[in-house]
DNA sequence: TATGAATGAGACTTCATTCAT
DNA sequence: TATGAATGAAGTCTCATTCAT
């Protein structure tokens, strides 16, 4: 989708290129400072070129942000899709997706809290686009319930599979969310094992 | 703890007033767009006084949030602990606890978006501050969790009762931060019934 | 027309004043170096105070290039028909206007070509507005021309007094587009009389 | 004169053609959107070559602007200068010049427009350039009118002709320049006529 | 000879904050 | 206590020009 955004340069390759390492020299500037507090010059400088070039490669400071809530978003997304791929049994598959969302939550904390904080500063569109990206990411785990109701391993009604799996996206965030509270007492795996149980119970 | 911010004014009524004024001036301007994108002048025409005497009043632009944050904040946590007194057993406590939290969120919506989404343009001290509130605020869901347990209707280890205090004000917020994809599901009185059962189920 | 460019200040008399002085300052930069040569900053050191109360009486560049453009468009406008207003005979109401008309041009030589210059800087609005007050001009020669035909002094087609007072209105202009070339065999007051000469005895 | 301007490329016939497709890629963007508004980027893409290439050709933005001056002069002087050999009595010959000047005038009204609209943004050097070509084309109407004195068909002063000559200089840039007000009713055919008369009748 | 990515100065504009009245 | 004009630093973005390939 990063073809909606403008460039001066004609390589494709190169734009690719660039915008990586734009995305890799902004993100951690948002995630110290904010959007807001994050100026163009000081991503040109951590990019490592002019902001004449920054600008060859994006239009509006927004289109950063932009490409970094997009860049976050495939990345969470493609890891939790490649998790699912099994065999086994709705339950287990479902263990193991929310085993494996919680775990990369934790790995891009940072990321997470980025992600839900600065979306409010994109255009409407760019919105609208990273709200339908989370909702595909929320159906995995609605599907992965539709199965575990066929194989009548969770008893809950269909019109709750919904509910349910935006309750698993919303407790796993709430790890990156209210880490200092909870970190004290849990560790990660704990974490996991605790919610799983509690979630769980709720459902069969 | 609006003490904190240094007034030039004498008067402690009026700064009391005035401040009350500011914030209900600003909030409508911050949830419609943004603490960025609002200006001081535009809070001051809001307010009906000249930039001067909106800065007498406060010191900087960020005190405005500070005192919108501590607002909604100090609102929502009346709220609840108004409703939670009460000479039921922990059980019924719990539920209606559930039941009116989330009926003020439902009430707040926009403040509670505005909240958690503007708290990181705070410095640290004004963050630290609503951290620690929020925190009491959960600590209310605990302590009646605490009281089931020793009232034996709730057999969850003693050390989850902190987890699922935090999980219950999630699927609180999650209200308001998932409205566009719950609304068409859930009114707020089956979004109640449904979570807080799904709730009582993983801790009985 | 002013009162069509928004500004922060509210005192009606302070934004008539400070926007004087802002075409005072601009006026002279702008017929040296140009619009687009002249740049805020310049106008508004010439201007005596800061960019920020610079751009409180106005809202981009543009609006001070219509300020000068109006206001010397005004400035020639009120002379020449202050000049007009007279008891004679058409015919001497015609040459007097001419040698008005013609003397304000050499006494605004720098804003005459400013003003035609710079014109198509302007948005179509503006333009709009400056092409309607130049039109005006011309229409006063206009009727000056159809009371001459009205006293039987001129001998023209009513039709041709448009294109008689254009030609009046552009011979004018030249004093002040051709002034290196004209300047070596002619005095303002013989160019004057010798244009004077031409123009009548083509339409008697 | 485009000698003046350097060069990178050595192949003489070369630097004329690609400077051709220069001025024919700029022109249209200058009449379009000005000689300001239009980037290097926009000339070079019109111009089917890189910005690189055209700079091999040119040295600066401002020595297109320069290359496009020159051009549109050198077009209609050369058309002028084509038309006024003739075997003709002077009168006759004025008469078919000014027609020629203003059916030239009326062919290139944009390019008219451009060269007096843009002059200023040239350099000192150019712009005395572009002067003097100018006064060559007056002195065309000049040695016109000279020969009529000689054959005593115009009685004015030697000292006026110059001065006529420009007079028919402004009348036809006129067309061009008041092409809005004049064109509801005037042909570029009853413009010459009704001018032509006009001018004639001040001169005999 | 041709390409086009990169430069970097500088342009316009905004806005939190102050201070004379 | 209240006003609002004024400040000026800082922000985003553009674009003529260069240079390695």
């Amino acid at each position: 989708m990063q073809d909606t955004i403008e460039s001066n340069i004609k390589d494709k390759d190169l734009i690719d290129t660039r915008r990586r390492e734009i995305v890799n020299a902004a993100v951690e500037l948002f995630v110290r400072k904010g959007f807001h507090q994050t100026t163009v010059r000081e991503i040109a400088r951590e990019f490592g070129m002019s902001m004449g070039a920054l600008y060859d490669y994006i239009r509006t400071k927004e289109d950063i942000l932009f490409l970094v809530c997009d860049h976050i978003h495939t990345t969470v997304s493609n890891k939790l899709k490649e998790s699912v791929v099994s065999e086994k049994t709705g339950i287990e598959i479902l263990k193991n997706a929310i085993s494996d969302y919680f775990i990369i939550i934790n790995e891009n904390q940072d990321y997470m809290l980025l992600l839900y904080q600065e979306t409010k500063s994109l255009s409407k569109a760019a919105r609208k686009y990273i709200f339908v990206a989370e909702n595909e990411l929320t159906s995995i785990f609605e599907d992965i319930l539709k199965q575990c109701i066929k194989e009548k391993t969770v008893r809950i009604n269909h019109r709750k599979t919904k509910l349910v799996a935006n309750n698993i996206m919303v407790i796993g965030q709430m790890w990156a969310f209210r880490r200092w509270v909870l970190r004290d007492n849990y560790s990660i795996n704990s974490y996991i094992k605790t919610q799983t149980e509690l979630i769980l119970k709720g459902i069969i």
